[in-house]
DNA sequence: CCCCTGTCAATTGTCAGACAAGTTATCTGG
DNA sequence: CCAGATAACTTGTCTGACAATTGACAGGGG
């Protein structure tokens, strides 16, 4: 795990400490006094809750307060960090495990050598597997990684339901983030067998990128799971435009 | 619309730009550079970088530098702001309108009277329309506001598709976030016949709560996309753990 | 020639203190 | 009782400084 600075790192933790024990609505302390209680400065406690606010959980008024808001009093399963669903589990105490699990080379087609910016009849490593929360089948899990990120022994050796938590553990490569899109499809033949349900059921599909950061794709992951067992949410902001860039040649 | 301060908001804006015209993986000035060259202090220039930083946006690294990262190439529909269609719409220079415009007093269920916080029997303002792309149905909406928020009369007259962009326009209601829930289904009967399918097709849904920064809930809407017109996508960030609340009673 | 090491410059991370700007409650004079 | 001034408190911004980390480069030893 990349490990930032002692000062920043514990002062995030502590924040969403306090932020996650304080009601919605409330008023924190004001910020020079916040800062001695928490042995920081107040431009880095300023940063830190800039990222609190950003995420749409803190409310700055200037001339009155910063105020804490859940958008909702119970949290299950935030978007905007990502996290392995065995993660995620252990957190909400569910039990999770894994079934069928298929490691196999593949040569990457048109679309995936595009995807994964590899040249084409390149081989790539193809991990699939089922996973269950007591024993019934409620996502399908598929990753495409390039071969000279992962090799087919380790992953039957060390893997655990998550390539994520996998490369996470191996501190090898610096993860950053995960471009994630969103999408609805009705269950194929395949999937249909794999999850135990009928053909054209509805089903949520995230298919995801994966970056180093050094801007490499590391994973290309498509995750189809049955709704209602898992729940996902995201907190919006109004009003924070970010520039929309289409910039279509690079 | 709320307005912040000048320097805080023309300064994201800069930085926005910055972003989207600096190719992925390049690296920015250095932020002493930086600020005098957008005319503001290191610390502010700071603390607007880690909001794009909380997004993804941009990778810093203590004794190196400043790096942009474009989670992909082209920028579709960021889940992390909260806009309309119509809005959104525009941006991707989409031909958009909407078709059989429904409003209508409702009395709340048990269910809505939870979500929304009301006492039960209390009278609603129900409005649900379908969206039109290329004069093909796209996406079904519904929303659910208290009648104190806004009045019929007031939709019919003033409704361009989106309660949102209403609620915007009227300086009303200070409006903070939205807190989404994303889902897959399928099709109702009705919503199958509004939006020209068959019953059973699959759908992407989002279940959303937007909140005023008084926390108060203002409206309550159910949106049923057709898969494939959007592209719904969201940046997640690897270990950057919000501790999860779990607060059962308030 | 290669490899190791210390030095040094550049960059981000953190800090302390100050003032500006906005909000709210209180006091004061009418 | 009311209106306006005022004071206290909050967040927003600025300045300058130092610490920690990184990468490159020169120099020396094998």
């Amino acid at each position: 795990m990349i490990r930032d600075n002692d000062v920043s790192r514990s002062l995030h933790e502590q924040l969403s400490l306090l932020i996650a024990e304080t009601e919605s609505g409330e008023q924190l302390l004001s910020e020079p006094k916040l800062a001695i209680n928490l042995g920081v400065s107040r431009a880095s406690l300023r940063e830190a809750m800039r990222t609190f606010e950003t995420r749409g959980l803190l409310q700055r008024k200037q001339g009155v307060g910063t105020f804490v808001i859940h958008p909702t009093g119970v949290f299950d399963t935030s978007l905007e960090n990502l996290n392995s669903l065995e993660t995620i589990a252990d957190q909400l105490g569910l039990e999770v495990s894994m079934g069928d699990l298929q490691v196999a080379h593949r040569i990457v087609d048109l679309e995936m050598s595009e995807i994964l910016e590899l040249p084409e009849n390149e081989e790539i490593l193809h991990v699939s597997r089922v996973i269950l929360a007591e024993n019934r089948p409620v996502a399908y899990l598929e990753d495409n990684l390039p071969i000279d990120i992962i090799s087919e022994d380790e992953v039957r050796k060390d893997f655990t339901g998550s390539v994520l938590d996998m490369l996470i553990r191996r501190d090898d490569i610096p993860l950053a983030s995960s471009k994630c899109e969103i999408s609805a499809i009705g269950a194929t033949h395949d999937i249909a067998i794999a999850l135990e349900i009928q053909r054209h059921d509805p089903l949520l599909v995230f298919s995801s990128l994966l970056f180093s950061t050094r801007g490499r794709i590391i994973d290309s992951s498509f995750s189809y799971f049955l709704p209602g067992y898992f729940h996902f949410h995201i907190v919006r902001r109004v009003g924070d435009q970010i520039t929309p860039m289409q910039i279509g040649g690079k």
